[in-house]
DNA sequence: TGCAGGGTCT
């Protein structure tokens, strides 16, 4: 957390070292050359060549290099360049804040706050949106609620974007009163402010009361209505597609984000055929296979049993994220074609696509479906070791499924040292199976060690 | 510089 703002770069220097340079390099041409920029290496060398021709004081030039650094995800470097700012001003410390947040660095985006404060610099109405959206990555609800009292306390409170944006951080909190209490408070809303309202009942599982919301909302557009489709999604699919249809009525066009829904709403009927019609019904309307519609649409397929149709979207797809890789690997697993999944994991490497965890699981699942235990166990060495990715709980099922099913029961202790402090039901079930059939008296310790929510007589 | 809805996991 503290990495980035303890992160002690090497000194730059504040002036033009080159002060006879004949080259003409103005604010102009850096902003050129930034747009042109193609990636990370060419950044940096841009930067340097602002360093030399004494452009570092020109802040319209540094925030766009700093948006470039977050587009990147290099935030080390951001971080690097915006302290070497002299007097930052509020817009910069902003945006600073807000890239922090976008890249998954909430934590330094609070403290990155606390340091404009404590140096004198006063937040705006722009400060409070991304600071409030920092507090609701970081779940700390706590220091939302100074910073709600220090929006009342500087006057910035009855800013419409301040307002929704905390009420979207209690809903997310799970603190539905509060969050209504905004809502109820506000002197105008928008159509944000109603979708907000809406959608944050719905992952609070009110969605009887969101539905309600909804009927009253004066004026809906595609993300109101696309929030209340997925409230249904799990639980009520038909519902889901009900509203698809009215929606259609009172002709708010769909985009990809509703697409999407529908596709899970599918997923959960395991029905094909409205699978394959959303996807013609996308195709006709022109939507374009995108990371999110295209991933959709494979785990849909997949799920619905059509494994071939999996592969052609994927195959079709122009641009791959890893969550496309890691959906298709997942498919391959699940359907007992482990060693196509395993070769799509190699072709996933030569991409140069860095694995995470889930395509891990992916590829030991798929190890389990064939039963391929020395597979398995290189898979399992070589994602810490290359990767060093640290095995969480779906990782460690399968390992104990394939050392269960190959009989090798002392490996399964072994797995013990990575065990989390409190094992998941998938981990206990694959333990109690292992217990079971072997009906070892060594597992039912191991079991009790890790649980008190083993009874002995199911062992 | 801003606020709302989406994909991969035993």
């Amino acid at each position: 957390m503290v990495a980035c703002l303890s992160y002690t770069p090497d000194p730059l220097p504040r002036t033009n070292p080159f002060p006879c340079s004949r080259l003409q390099f103005g604010s102009q041409e850096a902003l050129l050359s930034l747009n042109k920029c193609t990636n990370f290496k060419h950044i940096k060398q841009i930067y340097a060549k602002i360093i030399r021709h004494g452009l570092s004081h020109d802040q319209l030039l540094i925030r766009k290099l700093l948006r470039l650094c977050s587009s990147y995800g290099k935030m080390d470097f951001a971080t690097l360049v915006f302290h070497q700012i002299q007097g930052p001003l509020t817009f910069t410390w902003n945006l600073m804040i807000r890239y922090y947040t976008i890249n998954g660095c909430s934590q330094q985006a609070l403290l990155l706050f606390n340091l404009m404060l404590s140096q004198g610099f006063p937040p705006d109405k722009f400060t409070f949106p991304f600071v409030i959206k920092a507090c609701g990555a970081a779940s700390t609800i706590d220091l939302g609620k100074v910073v709600h009292g220090l929006a009342i306390k500087t006057g910035f409170i009855g800013d419409m974007f301040v307002l929704n944006t905390l009420m979207d951080l209690y809903f997310k909190c799970r603190k539905v009163d509060c969050g209504c209490k905004v809502f109820e408070k506000m002197r105008v809303r928008s159509v944000v402010s109603w979708t907000t309202k809406i959608s944050g009942l719905v992952s609070c599982g009110e969605l009887d009361v969101a539905r309600g919301v909804f009927e009253q909302m004066p004026t809906k557009n595609v993300v109101s209505w696309t929030a209340l489709i997925n409230g249904y999604v799990r639980n009520q699919p038909e519902e889901a597609f009900e509203l698809f249809w009215r929606m259609n009525i009172d002709n708010v066009r769909p985009n990809e984000f509703t697409l999407v829904s529908l596709l899970k709403a599918c997923t959960e009927m395991e029905s094909l055929n409205l699978g394959r019609w959303v996807h013609d019904f996308a195709h006709k309307n022109g939507f374009k296979l995108g990371v999110f519609l295209g991933t959709a649409l494979i785990d849909m397929y997949s799920k619905c049993g059509s494994l071939e149709d999996a592969r052609r979207v994927f195959d079709k797809m122009q641009l791959k994220s890893l969550a496309t890789w890691n959906s298709m690997i997942t498919s391959l697993g699940v359907h007992g074609c482990g060693e196509e999944a395993i070769s799509l994991f190699v072709e996933m490497e030569r991409a140069n696509v860095q694995p995470d965890a889930i395509t891990f699981v992916g590829l030991l699942c798929a190890c389990v479906q064939t039963n391929n235990l020395e597979e398995g166990q290189r898979l399992f060495k070589y994602m810490g070791e290359h990767y060093g990715i640290t095995p969480i709980p779906e990782h460690l099922t399968c390992m104990i499924e394939l050392y269960n099913r190959a009989g090798m029961l002392d490996e399964v202790c072994i797995l013990e040292n990575a065990m989390p402090s409190e094992p998941n039901d998938y981990i206990l079930s694959a333990l109690l199976r292992a217990s079971k059939v072997y009906g070892l008296v060594n597992m039912e310790k191991f079991l009790y060690r890790h649980s008190g929510k083993v009874d002995s007589s199911a062992v």
